[in-house]
RNA sequence: GCACCCAUAGCUCAGCUGGAUAGAGCAACUGCCUUCUAAGCAGUAGGUCAUAGGUUCGAAUCCUAUUGGGUGUACCA
């Protein structure tokens, strides 16, 4: 970071000195490792003021630097590119002043304790969380973490939809079928029971409509009177009058579905400062309209439905309040948006939620920006791309979603029957068996889904189960054990400062270490853990390069040896951020 | 119909605000455990970056069109 402010000022300097032109600070990238050199200038942007071709320009630039920067040990041009070689004791002295003590390195201060607000995870309480769900949930908190790292102050927050007509479904069936099964009585996990009659529910609901079509009625009123359906949108009605005894069910039956959650999530290893639910915010958002209405932001049809105007943004006509005064899924965004800010008054919100919702959060934040809310700018909706099968999209009704829980039992499995046949574990009791294997099944399944760019699909055929080879979770988790190991074998040994020549497996490592920073920084920006999962492998992999290539333990010269040693800790201390900031567990052995 | 997103090796993905011969992993084939953990390291093979134009000294990256895939567009949530 400080040498390339270092290169971007002196690179201006000397285009004052050679040419008398002034010019803003030049771009820099690393050089390509086919190439000598750590900093690359093209010199192309500036022939302008050079008035000189390509090779000369860089040639007088690069002697230039050579002659007046401490820093520039060489340079050499190839076309009109430019590449800088760093001294050694540049990076020996990056080595004693910033990875003795990592703490500073690993937390740019970029948010400098603003508040942030993530929601994410918002679940429906009528089902199960499915692999989905899981993308959801991981991006959510790895994206708080790195805010965190950043130097944000996080809230996250999870708004629960703990109400509506796709809980009554299962109310209704469970109460016609359930005949008082419980999480106890069944042994079933809570939030599967009640998933349970919600496809009970819509069993018996097509079997309805298929009656009355026999009856000859037209499917479209079949599926609007089948007498189930009418019966759990009168359950709506009640548990909106506050019907003592409904009320008592949809307690009851979200009670088991929170433990079972807690238990998932628990397991996941995400975690949540604030849940909202809907039950309680289902009916703000109506005094907003009134505010709406007043400002001439929205208007009024002759029915009374209430509406906003969008075609200028190509965003249509959006329904906001219904004829009958009822509100819709868009106004209680809005009346949430507001109790999450007056709660806590942060600058900045961000919503991760996916892909197939873009159009509402655009249509939201829309609204919010002409109401002038002071928060308006400050939101963001973090989108993320659908988790897909090879047969299409996961469909809970037809059964083909991939479980929350069935996938970490399996992830668990597979890494117990991997870790065992590569042995290695002798020494270790079964309960440490036990956390090893979900470790690291742990470790493979988040990787898996966070190393993807947040913006895009992923695939997942279930009948490839996740690497645990290659560029996945456990590659990192067992590099981070074999430095464990590395330390503990080590005698006692102190680094003080190391002076000498580096090796390009050694500086590879420290370019890398010396980056960590930007990476951070770039991650937060971009809500991106896609960009930590790819630091981490590129650590990884320069680290089992120079583990490979340099003996450390067994080097005779003291200096390098502490040097190596002092190395191996900083990458130990880098990958245990980068795993925080992806909530993938540390593996001390493996 | 209209809007938005996506398209890179057989498969799964990188490629930062345009920069040098487009990189990994998996799968295939070769080597490397009497040496600090082989879940590792090294190598071979594999690409007209969907197509066609355009902008630029320079395009996988920006613009336009086309093709192919996905999503959204309800007085549903």
């Amino acid at each position: 970071m400080k040498i390339e402010n270092h290169l971007k000022e002196i690179i201006q300097q000397a285009f004052q000195a050679l040419y008398q032109e002034s010019i803003d600070a030049p771009k820099l990238d690393a050089t390509r490792p086919d190439f000598e050199g750590d900093y690359t200038l093209v010199v192309f942007p500036y022939l302008k003021q050079s008035k000189k071709n390509p090779e000369q320009t860089a040639g007088d630039v690069g002697a230039w630097l050579k002659e007046n920067s401490e820093f520039v040990a060489d340079y050499n041009v190839v076309k009109g590119f430019l590449n800088l070689v760093i001294s050694d004791a540049y990076w020996t002295s990056f080595v004693k002043e910033n990875l003795m003590d990592m703490d500073a390195h690993l937390h740019p201060n970029s948010g400098q304790g603003e508040k942030v607000m993530v929601e994410y995870s918002s679940p429906n309480t009528n089902k199960p969380l499915h692999l989905g769900h899981v993308r959801n949930n991981l991006l959510g908190y790895s994206v708080s973490k790195i805010l965190e790292f950043n130097g944000y102050e996080v809230i996250k927050a999870n708004l629960i939809n703990d109400r509506g007509i796709h809980i009554c479904k299962s109310m209704l069936a469970w109460m016609r079928f359930g005949n008082g099964e419980t999480p106890d009585s069944s042994g079933i996990k809570g939030d599967h029971l009640v998933g349970k009659y919600y496809v009970a529910f819509d069993k018996a609901y097509k079997e309805e409509v298929n009656a009355l079509v026999a009856e000859g009625k037209t499917k479209e009123e079949a599926e609007k009177n089948a007498p189930i359906l009418l019966e759990a949108q009168d359950m709506l009605r009640q548990w909106e009058a506050k019907d003592p005894e409904t009320i008592q069910v949809w307690e009851t039956m979200n009670g088991w579905v929170y433990a079972g959650f807690e238990e998932t999530y628990t397991r996941m290893g995400v975690a949540f400062d604030q849940y909202y639910y809907e039950s309680k915010t289902y009916l703000l958002g109506k005094d907003i309209v009134n505010e709406g209405l007043s400002k001439n932001v929205l208007y009024q049809k002759e029915d009374g439905s209430v509406w906003i105007d969008l075609s200028a943004e190509k965003l249509d006509q959006k329904l906001l309040l219904r004829s009958d005064g009822t509100s819709v899924y868009m106004t209680q965004d809005l009346g949430t948006a507001d109790l999450k800010y007056e709660e806590h008054k942060m600058p900045r919100s961000i919503y991760v939620v996916g892909n197939e919702q873009d159009y509402h959060f655009k249509v939201l934040f829309s609204i919010l920006n002409k109401l002038s809310r002071p928060y308006a700018e400050g939101l963001y909706h973090l989108s993320y791309g659908m988790v897909d099968l090879p047969s299409g999209k996961m469909k809970s009704r037809e059964g083909t979603v991939v479980d929350a829980d069935d996938l970490m039992n399996e992830m668990h499995q597979t890494a117990e029957e991997i870790t065992r046949e590569l042995g290695k574990i002798e020494g270790l009791s079964e309960e440490e068996l036990f956390q090893l294997f979900e470790k690291v099944g742990m470790g493979a399944l988040k990787y898996f889904l966070l190393k993807v760019d947040p913006g895009k699909r992923i695939l997942f055929d279930p009948r490839e189960s996740i690497d645990f080879q290659g560029n996945t979770g456990p590659f990192l988790q067992y590099t981070y054990a074999r430095i464990n190991s590395l330390q503990t074998n080590a005698p006692r040994w102190s680094f003080t400062q190391y002076d000498g020549s580096l090796e390009a497996q050694e500086k590879a490592l420290i370019r890398l270490l010396h980056d960590v920073p930007q990476i951070i920084v770039q991650a937060g920006i971009s809500y991106s853990p896609a960009i930590i999962a790819n630091y981490s492998y590129d650590l990884v992999k320069a680290y089992n390069r120079f583990y490979h290539d340099l003996p450390i333990l067994k080097e005779e010269n003291q200096a390098k040896k502490e040097l190596r040693l002092q190395l191996s800790k900083a990458t130990a201390e880098t990958l245990a951020a980068c795993f925080e900031m992806l909530g993938i567990p540390k593996v001390e052995k493996m």
